[in-house]
DNA sequence: AACAATACCGAAACCGGTTTCGAAATGATT
DNA sequence: AATCATTTCGAAACCGGTTTCGGTATTGTT
């Protein structure tokens, strides 16, 4: 009931069990001839190709990957480590991005090899021995710091990978990464816009290059729109949930709080959303929340967040095209992709209650 | 300066450029002798053994892995397929899981090869062709079905797997899960204890095994406790936002709604929480809200939520465990393991307002 | 000093494929 | 019918390791 389908000759035969020199002494032939009729060589007669390849799918013959992949020198394997994960409320990005990785890795036949890091090791020895051992060619790395050891460490080795996310060396390694500069000057605009003056700013972790360059689409914006930057509504983060809520008590708390707090991704933003119900402001009345990252859960709590959203699947795919097109052609100049996010409206933000936000006069 | 770190006198080399013929070729040996010394074989000489590691450790060599497995005729291979992720709220499971079981792996020197199901074909198609062309040793399966059609396919093809979740067949292979059975009495029993008659249960998908053993906890605990079972207040669901919103709405709508619901995993409940709100319902004064899974999402939401959680640490370790034992020898009967969830209190349940639910007496 | 036992290493087969090269068989040409 | 070009396949090397087997060289025994 559950056999492999079976046409009426054929009979079932455990998988796995037979050997390219099975099928040649079966057919009287060297393995070599039957390896050349399989993978479509041209000094094949029409005749024995057919017999070849019948009898490869009446025994169910399919090649060993290992030797294959060992004869011809490749592996067809690409690396993903996991970074240590401090228990991060909202893991959906990971498990999503590693569905489409391996989704669009497997359409080119390349398999996927994830890898956990030890957090007691350095960050970069799960690369070196994924490098050293040659169980990969090439590597997808996400979460990427301003200065990154792991791509300093495969910079110096010449070895391909992409990066989510830009590095101080971006220059030198093909990337993707979503425009998060701009993302943040579209919601600070959108905030702006709907009357806000004084807008608080919950960043990630400063290593990360993402967040520091969300803060500055936040501030550009504000320069833009001439509002004065208060430097007390700028406040650290880790981009965790627990995060978001010190740092928002911190800007609560102050004489003169924000009337919008915008978050460097959507775990932060309940955080801040927790520590707002607190402290008793009502969301969106009294203080508006956005986040970052497009959370579904997001649309399921009260208020439904407000958030920037972009496309994993998309990031996967690029991502696993820029890589493919690195192996195939090396020397290739390094490329680059820029996706953009959008804000998506979900009711945690709204004007300001206080009146006293009077428009304010364009600066231009 | 980020060169490997270097002694004295080992200059620097790329990764994985030496082979094992170099090696013996530098060392006036062959290639077997330099196996055998580097692998701990007992007719090597002390010093040719040291000299022998030395030079491996200077020349930085590493064996190809690849080579290595087809030669010892193993794959060192794990293989997990992500079963398609309809647009699911919450999967912070699937990447928890994939981390603790790649660290499990790689504690015993094994890979774990992730792989995603193609929606468009057979369940069972990925693992077919992983099978066949022995890519890996084994695998871990999860959130399986009552009739499990991946189960049937490795039952039948003798292939090493182990499950998270019972099926109909879990005499026959082996399985770690978590007893939902009990988690839901456990549950179940506390939403009585605070006073509660009238209790609702937003179900899972009728297929997953997992579903109906918490279903069928809940009810052995309403019916232990003397409380009539009736059917309009079980709704089935589908693990998802929507799908508890939908049930939630078909429970809250009735002309006696049920004073608190038990829904068969976090999303669900958050989507019963959205349709209770909208409904009016205050949480958890004039509805109790229990999920399943323990996201720690569910502490920052308003009332945060009061689930039933689990390690998935403990989980994965678990199963790579019974996994690797398999592999190691076949023939051991069944083995099979029983965690416990604990009931996580935090807030989105408590005593039924209504006054009308006298203390019931107890039935035996 | 002759002989047996032991330590140590080389040679070669093997894992399961791929690919190059050359020879035999076939067909075409004159 | 002899010559040459093609077609078609076998033989063998190769990928990078592991492992078995047997032969020296060394040591130990009497």
């Amino acid at each position: 009931m559950n056999d492999v389908k079976a046409g009426p000759e054929e009979e079932w035969v455990k998988s796995g069990e037979v050997r390219i020199s099975d099928l040649a002494a079966e057919l009287g032939l060297t393995k070599g001839t039957v390896s050349r009729a399989l993978n479509g060589y041209e000094d094949i007669s029409k005749k024995t190709r057919k017999r070849v390849m019948d009898a490869a799918r009446i025994r169910g013959y399919v090649p060993t990957t290992q030797a294959r992949r060992l004869a011809m020198g490749l592996t067809e394997t690409i690396g993903l480590v996991l970074p240590p994960m401090p228990s991060q409320p909202v893991n959906t990005f990971v498990s999503e991005f590693i569905n489409s990785v391996s989704a669009a890795l497997h359409l080119h036949g390349y398999d996927l090899l994830v890898h956990s890091a030890n957090s007691e090791e350095s960050e970069v020895e799960p690369y070196r021995r994924l490098v050293q051992s040659r169980k990969v060619d090439g590597f997808i790395i996400f979460r990427t710091l301003e200065k990154d050891p792991r791509v300093d460490y495969l910079l110096n080795e010449g070895f391909p990978f992409v990066t989510h996310g830009r590095t101080a060396r971006m220059a030198e390694h093909d990337w993707f990464d979503i425009d998060g500069e701009k993302a943040f000057r579209d919601a600070t605009s959108h905030l702006i816009k709907l009357g806000h003056h004084r807008i608080g700013f919950v960043g990630g972790g400063k290593a990360f290059f993402s967040a520091q360059l969300r803060l500055k689409g936040f501030r550009a914006m504000l320069e833009e729109s001439c509002l004065e930057k208060i430097p007390s509504l700028e406040q650290p983060g880790d981009l965790t949930g627990h995060g978001g809520e010190t740092a928002a008590q911190k800007l609560l708390k102050q004489t003169r709080p924000p009337t919008a707090i915008l978050c460097a991704n959507d775990a932060s933003a309940l955080g801040v959303m927790k520590a707002a119900r607190e402290l008793g402001f009502k969301i969106p009345e009294e203080l508006s929340v956005i986040g970052y990252d497009g959370i579904a859960l997001g649309a399921y709590i009260d208020p439904p967040l407000t958030t920037l959203t972009f496309s994993i699947e998309e990031s996967g795919q690029e991502m696993v095209d820029l890589l493919l097109r690195r192996l195939k052609s090396p020397d290739l100049p390094v490329i680059s992709k820029l996706a953009s996010a959008i804000l998506k409206l979900r009711g945690s933000e709204g004007p300001p209650s206080s009146i006293q936000n009077k428009y304010m006069e364009n600066c231009l």
